[in-house]
DNA sequence: TTTTTTTACTTGCTTTTCGCAAGTAACACT
DNA sequence: AGTGTTACTTGCGAAAAGCAAGTAAAAAAA
């Protein structure tokens, strides 16, 4: 998010949706509070990931003022806030799925295959399932946090790149330069 | 992406996934090689999005690593070098294609809605198109960029968030903080 | 009623990444 | 040989991330 805001890109969607989201947490929030029914900030917090109050705060913000999600004070604690998705933000789900389904599939995740398997097979009623609890304002979580507890550490089969694209010599004296 | 790579998170698929590509220019990029058939590093600079030289050599080289792009030297041009979706890559063409259709629907972009609105009914023959053309190589791109020339601004229904989510007093004096 | 705890944050500080400008090595073109 | 092109790298300042600690208000406990 170094430079957020700055200077408008291009007007392609793609674009504009990843200037609102396209962080390491946006998506994270928004699936604990679409399909673990978080609601709380202390939810968010202690959700698995790791996330900092600060970025926390600032992203719950920033989800807020794009309209994706709200906040609303409970009458039973005045302290707390229960935050929930707009229909801007419930509308990410088939996006989320996605995410779900080339996650477990590509990678060593802690997500039952067989389980996300049978929701890529059945996306609509899937999705039909998660708006539907949303808009009962279902308390009930509609997935577990996954844990890869167990899981074996992915052993990929694409080999770290050699810096340059597999052409014969070697350009320029490659020492750091950014990723890794 | 600040601390990235550092500790590893929840094995969850999404967070997983996010760790990836959870930035503002990974999927941009695939975008561009996936509907736009842009293949060289020029090409990708050059789009229209702004992204500076490191920090796409940079995120070219952490696809590469994680198996989404390849690299091929042409025969043509000992200098050029082509970069490609892997099969996984390829995969990420539903999330685009969702990544597409929210951001035509929630935020005001260069892109003709009528089309995306196509698009939306018809996801299935889409992305059988898109893989068509991965798979035959088909130089030809599947959408054109998009401008918003001319676009309107898009005003909102949200407002700015008061600092707090509605609540009645302010709990600290906030001045700062983090996002905007 | 006073003390302790909980909630939802903010503040300060260090580390990491971003973004820009400039540079460079290998190759191609003329 | 000289110029241009491609695919990068390097250096640097400015943001943003991440960590630890602090704080206001409300609730719960003593």
């Amino acid at each position: 998010m170094a430079g957020r805001q700055k200077k408008p890109r291009s007007g392609c969607p793609v674009s504009v949706s990843l200037e609102i989201f396209g962080d390491r947490w946006s998506l994270l929030i928004i699936r604990d509070v679409m399909v673990r029914a978080y609601r709380t900030f202390k939810e968010f917090q202690t959700s698995g990931e790791g996330i900092a109050s600060n970025i926390l705060a600032a992203r719950l913000r920033n989800l807020q003022a794009h309209g994706i999600i709200t906040a609303e004070s409970t009458n039973a604690d005045a302290r707390s806030i229960h935050y929930r998705l707009t229909e801007k933000g419930i509308d990410l789900a088939p996006l989320l799925l996605e995410l779900l389904i080339w996650g477990t599939k590509h990678e060593d995740t802690g997500a039952p295959c067989a389980i996300i398997g049978r929701m890529e097979q059945n996306r609509a009623s899937v999705l039909a399932e998660v708006r539907r609890r949303w808009r009962d304002r279902d308390p009930e979580p509609f997935l577990p946090p996954f844990s890869n507890e167990g899981a074996k550490p992915t052993r990929n089969p694409f080999p770290p790149p050699s810096p340059n694209g597999g052409r014969k010599p070697t350009r320029a004296k490659r020492k750091s330069g950014g990723e890794k």
